[in-house]
DNA sequence: GAAAGTCACGAAAACGGTTTCGTGTTGACA
DNA sequence: TGTCAACACGAAACCGTTTTCGTGACTTTC
């Protein structure tokens, strides 16, 4: 990178000192209109622009907001990201995205790495692995040292700390419901491990829907897919069974059951029905297009970033942390309707 | 944040310099064995950790690359990210991801705050609106302070830096070639506007095949997509024709036209073939499953954080920008086959 | 016993800004 | 003519770290 312009050189170069040239550079009235005019000249000249670090180094703070998520490859987070980005655009703040591959390694050492000063706060989704070890050390150290954070979707009561969440059981028992309503029997749930605390709270759902309506809930319904192994062979299992209706805990689960029901000959919605979980493309461009759960990704972020900001901007204060829980919406599509 | 123990607060409390602590903290022979462990000991129990943004000012770079986006909610965009963030992981760097939503006023404005010193080097794939303005400015003003940038997938000529793309020429070739190859007769584009570089481009793959096989090229057979209308409308009127072949340049258009096919009673792909453009999800689940170009972004996205850290570490140097042309693969699926 | 060499540590500058607190020069006023 | 305020600017500290260059005390060597 070429030499760049500082203060210190416009200061050399004018024979005046830094201190003026930083207060000419902001229109102080200590300087004289000569002065300044003279000053601020030569740096528009010279394309002068302050270097960020210093005045990090200076403010203590940096104006960025990292964000930790699992993966990217998936319409929930990139929408999530989106909404990151917009709010903290909007309040001035930049973003520093990473990802911990669902990795428990990775994740302690991105946590590690940004909480040095980087940033002025974090905003994490926490990896599949980690749930599952439940080993919440480099939390519970990042919240001692009072580094604002904010845990979203996937989050833990364990680390005390702002958390945005959708209301995952009411969304489960929304979805079922839904499907009961159709006058679906037999309704299928392709699920994620338990230790996926979304994917717990969804099947809770499901089964406060079941037994209210008097169903008896049965495990060689559920699958828990281990997304090391081949997804579709995992859910042809639960085909074996008489089934009327499937609820997937996302829409790749979705697709794949779609695709399976297609291969046994069974017509959709006629035969079966199928209900999803994020509303992305796969859901609105497959055919028949999904019925899904619409988690908003969007203001999620939103959301997220909204709190975090306050709590980076009037620290100190009585520290309660909050939960946001943000409704979900049934978004009904061709693959579900009345059977009847 | 709570008071953040740092190496002055250490020499203070130990009553030694803070040369003597940086040093101990280094494990310098200068220091005595005694004194190093007291002083690690110390650091150690009140976990130090070192400020990077007074690291970074003294080393004059941050580690940390810029990326510029137009939209994430995309596939292609989020493998390119996963393939940036791989590789500058590898190499001890964080990435930084904005957007410009397509936007040049965010463009400009995402650009000068990077450009602060907050990033060692760039990546960015140019905005639509920028495209169509024909206005680079900024980034030849970013190029005027060597400051390390690559550009890719929407790139333009008059940027003079490192630049990674497909090869879009090829691609479309390839995948009218295939179309024609199955006997298709009347094959529909359905591209971008024509500022937009790769979908003109890939325009002129699609030419330069129906040229070689001695087929006119009819414009009433392109559609050029305003995406600030509705899509599917658009591509109904290419409908109109009797069409038998549809190139999409990616697979939002193919998922649409396939839709569109569908509701008109068309099979797909005996009566009409569609290929697409990006590997995507959509492509993979629908049903038919979409034949695809392949863009390769994972990859994509590491060529380009290599160039630029190359770039960035062996500065200075006699400097010819280098193109790298990642090539793309046909990935054939049910959507298409031969119809004879 | 003086010169030279180690050892263990500290002072200070540097990175690029901001900001507080002088301070020398005016001009006005009593 | 002495006092004081206003003006226009500079010196220096500060943010947290690294690194060069001393330097005093002690040991070794001839």
């Amino acid at each position: 990178m070429r030499q760049k312009i500082t203060i210190k050189t416009i200061a050399k170069e004018l024979g005046v000192s830094t201190s003026t040239v930083s207060k000419a550079l902001k229109d102080s009235h200590e300087i004289s209109t000569e002065t300044k005019e003279k000053i601020q000249a030569y740096a528009n000249y010279y394309n002068y622009k302050p270097n960020n670090l210093a005045l990090q180094l200076r403010n203590q703070k940096t104006k960025v907001i990292g964000v930790i998520l699992p993966k990217i490859v998936h319409h929930f987070f990139s929408t999530v990201i989106m909404g990151i980005e917009e709010g903290a655009n909007k309040k001035g703040y930049n973003i520093m995205v990473c990802f911990s591959n669902e990795s428990y390694k990775k994740e302690v050492e991105t946590l590690k790495v940004l909480s040095n000063g980087s940033v002025d706060g974090l905003i994490v989704s926490i990896a599949n692995e980690t749930l599952k070890n439940k080993d919440f050390k480099h939390f519970l150290d990042l919240v001692a040292e009072e580094i604002p954070l904010v845990l979203f979707d996937r989050v833990v009561d364990e680390i005390l700390c702002d958390k945005v969440v959708v209301d995952d059981v009411g969304a489960g028992y929304k979805a079922t419901r839904h499907l009961l309503e159709n006058g679906r029997k037999k309704i299928a749930l392709i699920t994620t491990p338990n230790h996926v605390n979304v994917g717990a709270l969804r099947r809770q759902g499901y089964e406060k829907a079941l037994i209210e309506s008097y169903t008896k809930t049965d495990e060689k319904l559920i699958v828990e897919i281990d997304e090391n192994q081949d997804i579709k062979k995992q859910i042809e299992i639960v085909f074996q069974q008489d089934i009327d209706g499937v609820f997937a805990v996302n829409e790749i689960y979705a697709a794949n059951a779609m695709r399976i029901a297609k291969e046994k000959g069974l017509s959709i919605p006629e035969e079966i029905s199928i209900i999803g979980f994020t509303d992305g493309l796969i859901s609105e461009y497959s055919s028949p297009s999904i019925t899904t759960i619409a988690q908003h990704g969007f203001t999620m972020g939103q959301q997220a970033v909204e709190v975090l900001i306050e709590r980076i901007e009037k620290e100190a204060e009585a520290y309660s942390p909050k939960k946001i829980v943000i409704s979900s919406d049934l978004k009904i599509r061709e693959s579900t309707k009345p059977s009847s």
